[in-house]
RNA sequence: CGGGGCGUGGCUCAGCUUGGUAGAGCACCUGGCUUGGGACCAGGGGGUCGCAGGUUCGAAUCCUGCCGCUCCGACCA
């Protein structure tokens, strides 16, 4: 390619809406456009790295024997409420009408289209197992998209549904799945861990999620140094901490005027905040719930929401507070209370003789003992897990960090096959669910999740597994025939021997063609000047590293290739 | 959903308070000059000032409504 032909229009300064790196290079280098928010172009650069990612994960797919399919993003409303999902799925779903008025959606991901196929052509047991993929643009209309191609309202997505006849099929096809995942996110240069997760609103229990390393990540994830142990905060399970026995003391009510938070009532009290027992209201939409953790301790809201078994969970107002509970917040507490749905961390069950609010303004009470003194209705885990909790695995202390969800495994079980009939016969011609998984793969979030990692203050510092070209050769001075002409004839060398090059030709000051080449992140580049012609060596320069080669203008093919393989 | 900020040429922004013929830098076009890290000189093209109303002799500027973009928040009691 040549540079004065590519349409890469570079920025030299930065837009002024883009917050995060990815976006900013990707924008500034001439990879994007925003065509609505949420919403952009891939322009030829883009284009050739997101089909590199592609390629990679194709290669992975098949090679464990799956099969590419490709299904319409227009997806009829009938099959989406046959699952609930049309409902569920709120207003993140793009939805739309034909002219005859019939519900539609654009696609926000496959699982009723591919059952729905999938239970009309496979009968038998002898069909399975059966892997299908496809990668294409999916639709969700987020609540707040953001940080460019991280999290867009139309993005490439690479989805797979495993068919298997039972749990250990489904166990091998998840499996497979996870090493694929692991092979994949690996070539294309990633640092990334998988991590245990929540189901979420996809379903299904047993699920990992793929995360990229990087302090611009959304999700917050916790991992354990002395064991392999990682979660999504989300998900990251913790055991009940027991605290030192005590007699149990009488309840008694005190005053403690203007103590709306944990901090100010323990400085009043002059106590540790392990020793106070804090109480949050919530709406959702199966009711009004109260929860309990211990004062210095955070409820996990995912969690909490799995028990509840809710759609929605959000913190009540004072208004709703004031209403079901005549107190306001910083003044509630489990004692005595009148509510349907009490749940209580499995800690708060440990405290002896703690404090809580009164349910009267500017009270407390003093010597609180969860099994005299209240009667949650359920004791469960609902804690947020932070750093230096103990790891569920090895009880040593965990890091907290945080990573860009590139990719997820779940296991789906027979969710989507019940709810839509999707059955086989087994062996003995009784009819089966088939048991499902489904794997995501968030391709333009890769790309963008790429620049996070692999950036400097020039610009993109693209792997050579998946950068848009190899090289850039750069000829000092344009008015110069012998660069011009030996500049193409490496170009050409290049290419024919299967690598991508671009040749900048374009009549402008080496400074402007450097700085160009540095911000779009060609891994190599060349440049061809006055010693290059008077001595007869290439200068070979790598954009990660800085580092310089020199090479034989009559022998530089083989060095080349050997550097792209190192680097 | 709530709150803040912003909307002026492709990009970054000034002008708005105090209404009076729309500006700069970058980018783009032409010519010259230059060529090892975003040169310089001269000339040039390009903007219904987000949209719709209103006030006014006159609106980018004041008022109202809407739209878009963006950030923050959505209460840890």
């Amino acid at each position: 390619m040549l540079v004065s032909q590519l349409y890469a229009p570079t920025l030299r300064e930065t837009p002024a809406e883009a917050e995060v790196v990815s976006h900013q290079l990707m924008l500034r280098a001439g990879m994007i456009r925003k065509a609505a928010g949420g919403v952009y172009t891939y322009m030829p650069l883009a284009l050739r790295v997101l089909r590199k990612i592609e390629n990679i994960v194709r290669q992975e797919m098949d090679a464990k024997g799956s099969q590419e399919l490709l299904m319409p993003i227009i997806q009829p409303a009938e099959m989406w409420q046959e699952t609930g999902r049309w409902n569920v799925y709120g207003d993140e779903m793009f939805r739309l009408k034909d002219r005859h008025n019939r519900d539609f959606c654009l696609g926000p991901t496959h699982e009723e289209m591919i059952t729905t196929l999938v239970r009309s052509d496979v009968r038998s047991y002898r069909q399975l197992p059966l892997k299908l993929y496809q990668i294409q643009n999916k639709y969700r209309d987020e609540r707040r998209p953001r940080f460019g191609l991280m999290r867009g309202r139309e993005f490439i997505m690479k989805d797979l549904y495993s068919f298997d006849k039972d749990e250990e099929g489904l166990a091998k096809s998840y499996d497979q799945m996870y090493e694929a995942y692991t092979t994949i996110f690996n070539r294309c240069g990633l640092t990334f861990r998988a991590v245990e997760a929540d189901g979420g609103a996809i379903g299904g229990s047993g699920t990992h999620e793929f995360m990229v390393i990087a302090d611009s990540g959304e999700a917050a994830i916790v991992y354990c140094p002395s064991c392999d142990y990682a979660a999504n905060v989300e998900k990251a399970e913790l055991k009940a901490i027991l605290m030192p026995e005590e007699e149990l003391e009488n309840l008694s009510v005190i005053d403690t005027p203007g103590t709306k938070s944990i901090e100010a009532v323990t400085n009043l009290l002059g106590i540790s905040a392990a020793k106070t027992i804090k109480t949050l209201v919530y709406n959702t939409d199966k009711g009004v719930v109260v929860a309990l953790v211990r004062g210095d301790h955070e409820v996990n809201e995912i969690k909490l929401q799995n028990i509840v078994d809710c759609l929605t969970i959000e913190l009540a107002d004072e208004k709703t507070v004031s209403e079901m509970l005549g107190s306001t917040p910083g003044f509630i507490g489990p004692v005595g209370i009148k509510i349907p749905m009490l749940i209580a961390d499995t800690t708060v069950m440990n405290l002896y003789n703690a404090v809580c609010g009164a349910n009267t303004p500017d009270k407390h009470y003093r010597n609180v003992n969860a099994k005299r003194d209240f009667s949650p209705t359920v004791v469960a885990d609902i804690r947020l897990i932070q750093e230096n909790d103990p790891c569920p695995h090895c009880d040593l202390p965990v890091k907290t960090a945080r990573g860009i969800e590139v990719g997820q495994v779940f296991k789906l079980h027979t969710k989507y096959s019940k709810a839509l009939k999707a059955t086989y016969l087994d062996e003995n011609g009784r009819e089966k669910p088939m048991v499902m998984g489904c794997y995501g793969i968030g391709v333009s979030r890769t790309m963008a999740a790429t620049i996070e990692q692999n950036n400097d203050e020039y610009g993109i510092v693209w792997p050579v597994a998946i950068a848009p070209y190899h090289v850039v050769i750069v000829p000092v001075s344009p008015k110069d025939e012998a660069q011009m002409s030996l500049s193409n004839t490496i170009y050409k060398t290049l290419t024919t021997s299967g690598i991508e090059a671009v040749f900048d030709d374009r009549n402008e000051r080496p400074g402007v063609k450097f700085k160009d080449a540095d911000l779009i992140g060609y891994p190599l580049k060349i440049t061809v000047g006055p010693k290059t012609i008077n001595e007869n060596i290439i200068e070979v320069k790598v954009r990660r590293t800085g580092e310089i080669f020199y090479f034989d203008v009559n022998n530089y093919l083989e060095e080349i290739k050997a550097l792209l393989a190192r680097i």
